[in-house]
RNA sequence: GGCUCAGUAGCUCAGUUGGUUAGAGUGCCGGCCUGUCACGCCGGAGGUCGAGGGUUCAAGUCCCUUUUGAGUCGCCA
């Protein structure tokens, strides 16, 4: 290799040193017998100068356009006062080029690389140009050194690296699978995992004691910003450990990388899942703004609009305003979550509000209940469903808070949510589902509920939110064949369904399973929200569009004929 | 599957009440330029206004259908 250094990591230290730099051209600016040239690497950029004395290279220096890439054999040079960059790292030096070398050219880009605003699709159809900008080469460090400092705060915990298969079995439950038919077993299908829930478990009966894995997840499932169909776990399972433990190890690990990578010191509070619902209409609040939710059906029980219904939340924002047209808004919003009794009250001067919905008693418990000042709203939602309720406000919430940019970029608040209930009724289907997934440890003195009372069981289970995202999730795993029986007993599954799609993993808990629990993050999310972007595409290096496909690659496609029979596929 | 927003030059966008030859910035091409660094100056090319249909004397603009993308709800144990 004829490179001697990187782009940006010459400094005033070499002076006079002959260098060879390789990199893209970033930009070219002629001026008569000067010619500039800012070449790129992935540490950064650094200044060329190209003068007449050297004819050669000059003449040569002309036909070079923007992205390609050149190899310079040049001495660095300190730059006269008058001309130093300080927006540049290296805008204290230049080198000035002895020797130039066209390695590879380019056509004119689709779009500048010099600009990140270009629309999504075209970005990722070149996604390998795209990548080319800072910002994105700087997340994909982040990415890198987060996953550097987990992993070896992992390994110093005794965590053992361990990988699992991705050809898997498909279980019921929980997300659409993606699908991979088998060419030996005709009409068989493996499915690829949509997390190493089972194996990690059945590697802590193997006597594993911990494990971890940083490991590709699939679930096929509309994306989000914060979703993909394909995304990283960071996946740990430990044996002999409780609730407590597994918190202040992952708070300790947390604490690590926020520490490494952006230089703070964090804090943890902890919240128990009724309460989130209750005061923030969601089991991934954003703490870094008030808004709290709060139950008037003591204050409006007598009212005569909202006495037949069975729950009434209200939300009060502070001096603010809002057009007929945004109230509108609004309006159609709160529609979208299935509320029909949505009202906005406006307090005035006087405090008094212009409605004919609550009388003057009515209105001064309010203004006690939300401390109202003036110009304050407020807004309520009622209904039978208190899920729907809750879920229409805590959207508002978060709605209300982005209009008015309540949230600072720069504060993380971390939250652990506990004590979530073990099971939920899901309508869709008509059937109770479990609320984390089927292995999780319900509390030992819930146990008695099982029976009878089954949407009172709590679990032993509990996710970290950090600013209104959901970033890792975990439980302690049943560990007793019988227990693990009655849970999906509860759930609804057939004997038949369990012996088919759990028969294997019941069996090993018959030999002997220690009790065990684990965590699993979402790394993108975490990334995401370490590098302060609004969506995982821009800490993923390829990744799928709104519809789960790739420009880039085409993916997915149509197959051979050929492939197809092999798979006794027809179509 | 539902809702909202967007689609106009390579890119990012403006385009008023429906009315002359559809504009700007940037990029690109050519010329000038020895200290630029968002270089500057001069000139030029570049458009099926996503597609189809309708209303009208006249449609980028209004209506319908369709398509593509984004966000979101459902969904994501």
């Amino acid at each position: 290799m004829r490179r001697t250094c990187m782009c940006a990591e010459i400094s005033d230290v070499d002076l006079n040193k002959k260098v060879i730099l390789c990199g893209w051209v970033n930009k070219k600016r002629k001026l008569g017998q000067i010619i500039f040239i800012i070449l790129r690497d992935i540490t950064g950029l650094v200044q060329i100068k190209i003068d007449q004395n050297q004819k050669r290279i000059f003449d040569l220096a002309l036909e070079i356009k923007s992205e390609f890439i050149i190899e310079i054999e040049g001495l660095v040079k300190l730059r006269e006062n008058k001309d130093i960059n300080n927006n540049l790292k290296t805008g204290n030096i230049e080198i000035l080029a002895e020797n130039l070398k066209i390695l590879s050219s380019a056509k004119n880009t689709p779009f500048s690389i010099l600009d990140d605003n270009v629309k999504e699709e075209l970005k990722l159809k070149y996604r390998y140009l795209d990548l080319r900008r800072k910002k994105l080469q700087d997340n994909l460090i982040i990415r890198h050194e987060t996953v550097k400092t987990i992993r070896s705060f992992l390994i110093d915990n005794k965590f053992l690296d361990i990988e699992t298969p991705f050809l898997t079995k498909s279980t019921p439950e929980g997300a659409r699978d993606y699908l991979i038919p088998s060419r030996i077993h005709k009409k068989k299908f493996y499915a690829l995992p949509q997390s190493p829930q089972i194996l990690k478990q059945l590697l802590m009966i193997s006597g594993i004691d911990r494990y971890f894995q940083i490991v590709k997840c699939f679930r096929d499932e509309d994306l989000r910003a914060d979703r993909q169909p394909e995304f990283t776990q960071v996946d740990m399972e430990l044996s002999f450990v409780t609730q407590e433990y597994i918190i202040k190890l992952n708070e300790n690990l947390l604490k690590k990388v926020f520490k490494k990578i952006l230089d703070i010191d964090i804090e943890f509070e902890r919240i128990n899942y009724a309460d989130s619902m209750e005061r923030f209409g969601s089991d991934k609040p954003d703490l870094r703004y008030d808004l709290e939710l709060k139950n008037l059906n003591n204050i409006l029980s007598d009212n005569n609009f909202f006495k037949d219904i069975s729950y009434i939340y209200g939300i009060k924002l502070k001096n603010c305003d809002f057009s007929r047209r945004e109230l509108d808004k609004l309006s159609e919003f709160i529609k979208s979550f299935e509320i029909k009794n949505f009202f906005v009250l406006k307090f005035d001067e006087n405090l008094e509000t212009r409605n004919n919905l609550l009388n003057k008693i009515e209105l001064k418990s309010l203004e006690k209940t939300f401390n109202v000042d003036k110009n304050d709203f407020i807004f309520l939602c009622a209904s039978e469903n208190k899920k729907k309720v809750l879920n229409a406000l805590g959207n508002l919430r978060i709605y209300l808070a982005r209009k008015f940019n309540l949230a600072n970029k720069n504060i993380y608040k971390f939250a652990w949510i506990v004590n979530f209930p073990m099971f939920e009724y899901s309508i869709e289907d008509k059937k109770i589902c479990a609320t984390h997934h089927a292995f999780t440890m319900p509390h030992e003195e819930d146990l008695y509920l099982l029976d009878n009372s089954p949407e009172l069981v709590r679990a032993q289970a509990y996710d970290i939110v950090l600013n209104g995202y959901e970033i890792a999730g975990g439980s302690i795993r049943i560990h007793d064949a019988n227990l693990q029986r009655k849970i999906f007993n509860v759930i609804n599954l057939s004997k038949k369904e369990v012996e088919n799609k759990f028969g294997f993993f019941l069996e090993a808990l018959e030999y002997g399973a220690p009790p065990h629990g684990g965590l699993a993050y979402g790394l993108d999310r975490l990334i995401m929200l370490l590098t302060n972007e609004s969506s995982i595409r821009d800490v993923i290096a390829f990744p799928k569009l709104k519809d789960s496909s790739c420009p880039l690659t085409g993916a997915p496609d149509y197959v051979d004929i050929d492939q197809l029979s092999n798979l006794d596929i027809k179509y």
